[in-house]
DNA sequence: CGCTTATCCGACCGATTGAGTAGGATTTAG
DNA sequence: CTAAATCCTACTCAATCGGTCGGATAAGCG
C-alpha cells in the first residue's frame, strides 16, 4: 500500500468539511468532528489526530468550546491535494533515500559526493513526478463535486434536502 | 515512505544483472548473488528473498550449483520497471481500499453495490495513474543506460576495464 | 455559576510489516 | 568428494499503523 489510511480518512474528512461548509467559507456554523465521523462511520477519537495535523498545516481551522467545529482555511478550490496528502502522510519520498531539498531538486543519500547518481535515481524520480503531478493537479473542490454527482448517499443533512 | 527497500534493492540488483550480462542475455555466464551483494553492499541473504519474487515473476533465470547464478530472462530493452516493481512489492495501489481487477478496471471497496464511487477514488485513480505510468514507461534498459553514464563507480569488473 | 459540548493533547496498545539473520537442503562444476 | 551456488523455511527485532482512553481546556447557555 501506497498511503495508509491517514490519507484516505483525512481527505474524506476535508471533502466533507467541504461539502458541508459551502458558501463563504468564513462564515456559517463550522462543523462538528462527531458529525464527520457519523457520516463517514470513521473513529472520532482517530480523526482527532488527523484532523490536527491538517490545522497544523494551516488548511483547516478550528472554533473551541461548544458549537465548536472545523472549517476548510481557504476556499475548496484554492486546496491542492498535495498539500493535504502532505499534511497526513509527511513528505511524498518514494524511498527511503528519497529526498526533497529546497530548491526543488532531489537527492539520493547514496550518492556521496559530488553529484554521482545512484542507479535507481532516474526511476524514483519518474515516479515522485507522477504521483506529485496528479496530487497537485487535483483540488478539493474537485473531488467535492464528484462527490456530491456520484455519492449522493450521504446527502449532507440540513441543506438542499 | 511509498515503496520499501524491497523494491529499492530488487531495481539495484535487477540492474546490476543488467550491466554484467551484457550481449546476448541467453549466453555469457550467470552472475552469483554474492558479487551483486559485494557490489551493491547489500546483504546476501536479504538479496535471496527478493530475487526468489523476481525468479517466480519470470524476470531472472536462475541456475544451480557451482557457477550458477542469475540472468535476465529477457533483454533489458524488454524489461518494463512496473513488473519489477509490482513483483517486488506486490500489486501497485495508492490505497487499501483499491483494487484493480481483471479488466483494467478499478474498484473501490466502499462501494458497497452497484457502482457508487466513494469520495475519495477520483483522486487515488490519478496517483495511481501516474505511478504505474512513470514505472510502466521506464525500461530497465534505461536504468542500466544510466547508471553506466552516471555512477561509473562501479566499473563492472572483467569488462571493458 | 455550572453543565454540556466541543476542541485539544499525550500516553498507551495490539497487530502487521519491514529488514535482516540463521540454518539447512539441494544441485552442480571440477 | 567437495566447494560453490541456489533454494527454502523459520525466526527475530524494531517501527509503524490503526485505534483507544483519559483528561485538560475552552466556550455557549440557562
Amino acid at each position: 500500500m501506497l498511503f495508509s489510511t491517514k490519507a484516505e480518512y483525512g481527505v474524506r474528512l476535508m471533502v466533507e468539511l467541504g461539502r458541508r461548509g459551502r458558501g463563504d467559507h468564513e462564515t456559517g456554523e463550522p462543523v462538528s468532528l462527531s458529525a464527520v465521523a457519523e457520516a463517514e462511520v470513521l473513529p472520532l477519537s482517530y480523526l482527532e489526530h488527523l484532523v490536527a495535523k491538517l490545522r497544523q498545516a494551516g488548511l483547516v481551522t478550528s472554533v473551541r468550546g461548544a458549537h465548536g467545529g472545523y472549517r476548510l482555511a481557504r476556499p475548496a478550490t484554492e486546496i491542492g491535494m498535495l498539500d493535504v496528502v502532505q499534511a497526513l502522510e509527511g513528505p511524498i519520498a518514494p524511498m527511503e533515500c528519497f529526498h526533497e531539498v529546497p530548491e526543488g531538486r532531489v537527492l539520493c543519500s547514496h550518492e556521496s559526493d559530488g553529484d554521482r547518481a545512484c542507479a535507481t535515481r532516474l526511476l524514483w524520480t519518474r515516479v515522485h513526478g507522477g504521483i506529485t503531478k496528479a496530487l497537485a493537479g487535483t483540488t478539493l473542490a474537485e473531488l467535492v463535486e464528484f462527490a456530491d454527482q456520484h455519492g449522493a448517499q450521504t446527502p449532507v443533512a440540513g441543506r438542499a434536502a
